[in-house]
DNA sequence: GGCCTTGCCGAAACCGGTTTCGGTCCGCAC
DNA sequence: GTGCGGACCGAAACCGGTTTCGGCAAGGCC
């Protein structure tokens, strides 16, 4: 037999009849209307508590359009495989939703396409009262579906067009400023950067952060010491390998994240170069990997679960009514201080000669 | 103002009124009932397909008590950290979930006693008609905490009291004595263990078929080559040290989930032996990071996106009704070879012999 | 031809809430 | 004493579905 439902639960018409009150009245005296007398709410609200009454939001969903829950639709990306984030995101959207009684409905999708099907098929359903975005992109259609849905979503990082958008997002650009800044301070002079897919909107917040970090050290920005585009451990292992070959290299480089960081490490061992000295490299995300490095590596750490709980608590308010322009907020990232950067041991021009004479012992050996 | 609800949504009623049929009748159309006519049956479905009508869930759920949602509330480990699976895990869960018009509400706890109160709520709340539950114990008490709340769970891992349960699990009893028969196949005569915290019901299932293993080799158990409670890489280190310290150490170790593993390669490191041929190790798990590490470790993959989708699969299916003892599946690990383990290039007494050399050396230095 | 099934559908109750509408009682001013 | 407005609550409609019940018409049987 299938399941029967709901034991013993208390209902809104117990409760009514318990207290020699109409329904309707107990209703408005739980959601706060104003024409219930003062004493007449508290006995209710006290009764409620006693009899363990709680209404069932698809039961209110049906008269207010709410099922106070809100939907994340994560797209799984192959490319980037595991997250370390992903957990204490969700404990932070999770913890701050049930605070309020609120609930995570959760979806995955492979692929861009199938995770716009997917928000709307939860939409059309009702399963959420608005969404969670992250990784958002420069021009993100994700935006475009809900903003015709005319369902409200936050945003976790920005977007181009900000129109009836709110968020929350790190600063991410002043993390580029400050490693720029801190490397100068070192006594870098030539400081490179290697950046993530210009899809994302951080990308290129976190590389107007890198120029303006150079500017405010009086160094000139110089294209050939700038990658774009590397998501992966490896790809930021073949950006470090490039940008090293030019004839001026860099005895700093900046990352836009993580994971190239921890990837560019193997390039320094191929190359032979001591990171820290011959080397300066400083990530952002805080990943455990870059802790775990050796030396550990440079970085900005991000709270994930703060992140989560802002979105959580920023939507909420919004469904609820707020104005979008009042629920924009950001938050720094931590540095975190490892072995992966210094002043540096080796001018730029050393440095491209001991990694031209690497190149010609592989030559050699070739 | 709060956002309006439901713009342009097509009810039950606009399409029973563009059929000319009571609703009710359309209700029963589209739910199967036999009192409906065929061709009736037919004009309804294929109208609600063209109008674009599907019902609310929550607005069945007030009659049916069924919200058409799983609940799965993760309880965040400070100690394991981050798991790699729980991607694939929820991708999983999902996808088998939205096959069927499912969806599922996620929350998170810290604590055992945290989970207990979430499911209480989530479950008084209905926002789950059942539960998922990753990582079962011996003596589960969520499972006595939903038999009481009369909702149906699906287990991920057995338990020990069966009554009324169901489950899926990955047979890594099956593996733990393929890894012991796989070693003493090479020749390995001390085969060694680590095992995980017995609170999990899986730690008992591995332990009994490392067991299995070695009966079947023809060897003798040897609790001295045997440890209990490595969840993570310290303590994996930790053990694989402490059991190297036996006068008759053993030339391979079987370890009971992947981390502890890993993490005993530095105490290979440590005492200057090499992977693969001074000792030999097997994990369980399949982490990337077995994959990564030099030599890789060769383990038992489990595919976590399918285990998702079975518990899910088999959750809804007991939803609706089907038979407990028809919903119990298991699926064995698949075995990757890497390079952690071969034929041994030193008997036990050699081994023991360069431990206890290196152990002098220490000594010496200190 | 009358009666009894059977097939099929409409009508209405129901689920657990919210919201609107109107009525009663009271105090107060004139 | 009457009129009036405000405070407070009951009654009923409503939301979007499901489920029960009853009735009509057609068909089969004697």
């Amino acid at each position: 037999m299938p399941y029967k439902h709901h034991p013993g639960r208390v209902t809104i018409n117990d409760l009514a009849d318990a207290l020699g009150l109409a329904k309707g009245t107990v209703s408005r005296a739980l959601n706060e209307y104003p024409d219930i007398a003062e004493r007449t709410r508290l006995r209710v609200k006290r009764a409620a508590q006693e009899m363990g009454y709680s209404p069932l939001s698809h039961a209110q969903a049906i008269k207010t359009g709410r099922v106070r829950s809100l939907g994340l639709v994560l797209q799984i990306d192959q490319r980037l495989g595991h997250r370390p984030f992903l957990t204490r995101f969700l404990d932070g959207i999770s913890r701050a939703a049930s605070a309020q009684g609120w609930t995570l409905t959760l979806a995955t999708a492979l692929s861009e396409g199938e995770a716009l099907e997917t928000i709307e098929r939860l939409a059309h359903e009702r399963k959420a009262d608005g969404f969670i975005l992250p990784r958002t992109k420069v021009d993100d259609p994700r935006v475009a579906l809900l903003r015709n849905l005319n369902l409200p979503c936050v945003l976790y990082g920005r977007t181009s067009d900000d129109e009836g958008c709110f968020w929350f997002d790190m600063l991410g650009e002043d993390a580029m400023f400050d490693a720029v800044s801190r490397l100068a301070g070192m006594g870098h002079s030539r400081i490179g950067y290697v950046g993530s897919d210009q899809v994302f909107n951080y990308a290129h917040l976190r590389h107007d952060g890198y120029r303006r970090g150079l500017e405010s050290a009086g160094l000139s920005y110089d294209a050939a010491l700038v990658r774009h585009g590397a998501m992966t451990g490896e790809e930021g292992a073949a950006c470090l390998q490039d940008i090293l070959s030019d004839p001026e290299p860099p005895t700093a480089v900046v990352f836009c994240t993580d994971a190239p960081a921890i990837g560019a490490y193997r390039t320094c061992a191929e190359l032979g170069l001591e990171i820290g000295r011959d080397i300066s490299l400083i990530g952002y995300d805080g990943l455990p990997e870059g802790s775990y490095a050796h030396p550990s590596l440079t970085t900005f750490s991000v709270d994930s679960r703060m992140a989560g709980e802002r979105l959580a608590d920023l939507l909420i308010r919004r469904i609820r009514g707020a104005d979008p322009k009042d629920l924009r907020e950001t938050a720094k990232a931590k540095l975190v201080t490892g072995g992966s950067d210094g002043p540096p041991a080796k001018t730029s021009t050393e440095l491209a000669r001991a990694v031209r004479a690497k190149h010609n012992t592989w030559e050699e050996v070739v």
